[in-house]
DNA sequence: GACAAAAGCAAACATATGTGCTATATTTAG
DNA sequence: CTAAATATAGCACATATGTTTGCTTTTGTC
């Protein structure tokens, strides 16, 4: 189908997805003539319809404005349907969990089939403590913010202002908080011990190398 | 700022991000007002002027449609524009570059600003050969298809058609294929064996936990 | 050159969308 | 309770955008 395009409405087309893509929403009809430099409409309009009966071309109910999209990329279909922001924290900060922004190095989208939609954080680790679950220093660590996590999940907690990264056990009346690396021992904690909160608990990891 | 909203204008503003978010495009006043079920556009309006007044939304230039985002989320600096879709392959196959799209898993959008602008795949990593790495059973490599690196850095190479992860020295008249599990020895390779081809060099991990 | 398809311009028109009024209920603060 | 702020409806109007008509120019083909 694609083969009986002329130039121009290739040029349209690929104007239409570069816009989308730019800017974030569909151009209208007068933006797309603009861009090609045109006084009229009704030339553009013209290609807009012959893209349409070629197949690869389409809109959203009715006459909406700003509704043409290139057909097998719908907008919300793409990135943007998938792809959310999450905060890089350099540190666990004791205050939570308005998650010191102050903190804040930047977001990096990640693909929420990857990561879910609830809330994530991203934490950088520092120090080795977890070498022997394979996180390294200066990996980064999806952590969902929750209070409710099962037996041996990894979480991060704030023990007396201190965050750390360990694994949960729920034991009769107490916590046991059990690092990766065996040179460690077990933290136990009453559960009632005012000085102990659940941050969240990690669901990914992202490291780079370079 | 955020904490004179009502919880009306928090509503709103809430619905125009999910909206950008799911659609690939802004609202316009009336679908905002439909959304509350309302009959009328004008309490709309009023209330996306207080949420301009108070600073968290903005437009476009001028009256244009579609023009309302929240601040810090404009369309087109969000997901759309540094999201790149990244195809899982299950296992490197003889036959690449091709990326023999029969084992892709499927896609994963992955942040540009994190894993760079080239071409890029996920390989799923089988087996325990590279725990010395840190590297684990079921993690995703982030590869990127390059014939060019550099010493010391971790590559995918096709040895007689076997996919392997190794990092990667040049010596005089060979190159050293180093294993990370220290149980296994380096592999040696002339220069000019013709079973020998790079394929990239990875450049990212993804690991998820359940 | 004749011809058809594609592309362009200008001007109008129809619909979609943003904005501005008035009036009335509902909520909130004092 | 009262007053201010907020939220709603209904209507009118201005601008933005989509669509159509008629004509001209360009382009490629026979």
């Amino acid at each position: 189908m694609s083969d009986t395009l002329t130039p121009k409405q290739r040029q349209v087309l690929e104007a239409i997805r570069r816009f989308q893509q730019e800017k974030g929403y569909p151009p209208t009809v007068r933006e797309l003539a603009e861009l090609f430099g045109q006084l009229s409409t009704a030339g553009m309009h013209k290609i807009l319809m012959t893209l349409q009966e070629k197949g690869v071309l389409s809109r959203r109910e009715g006459t909406k404005s700003r509704s043409y999209h290139i057909i097998g990329e719908e907008p919300g279909e793409g990135p943007a349907g998938r792809a959310r922001p999450c905060p890089i924290i350099g540190e666990v900060v004791a205050g939570m969990p308005e998650l010191a922004l102050e903190e804040r190095e930047g977001d990096l989208y990640l693909d929420s089939d990857w990561v879910g939609k609830e809330d994530i954080f991203l934490l950088r680790v520092r120090g080795h403590s977890m070498i022997d679950a394979d996180i390294r220093d200066g990996d980064l660590l999806a952590v969902q913010i929750t209070q409710s996590c099962r037996n041996g999940e990894i979480i991060i907690a704030l023990l007396d202002d201190e965050a750390t990264v360990k694994r949960f056990y729920k034991e009769k009346d107490r916590v046991r908080l059990q690092p990766e690396n065996q040179t460690m021992q077990p933290i136990y904690i009453p559960i009632d011990d005012p000085g102990f909160r659940i941050i969240g608990k990690v669901k990914g990891l992202l490291r780079r190398y370079h």
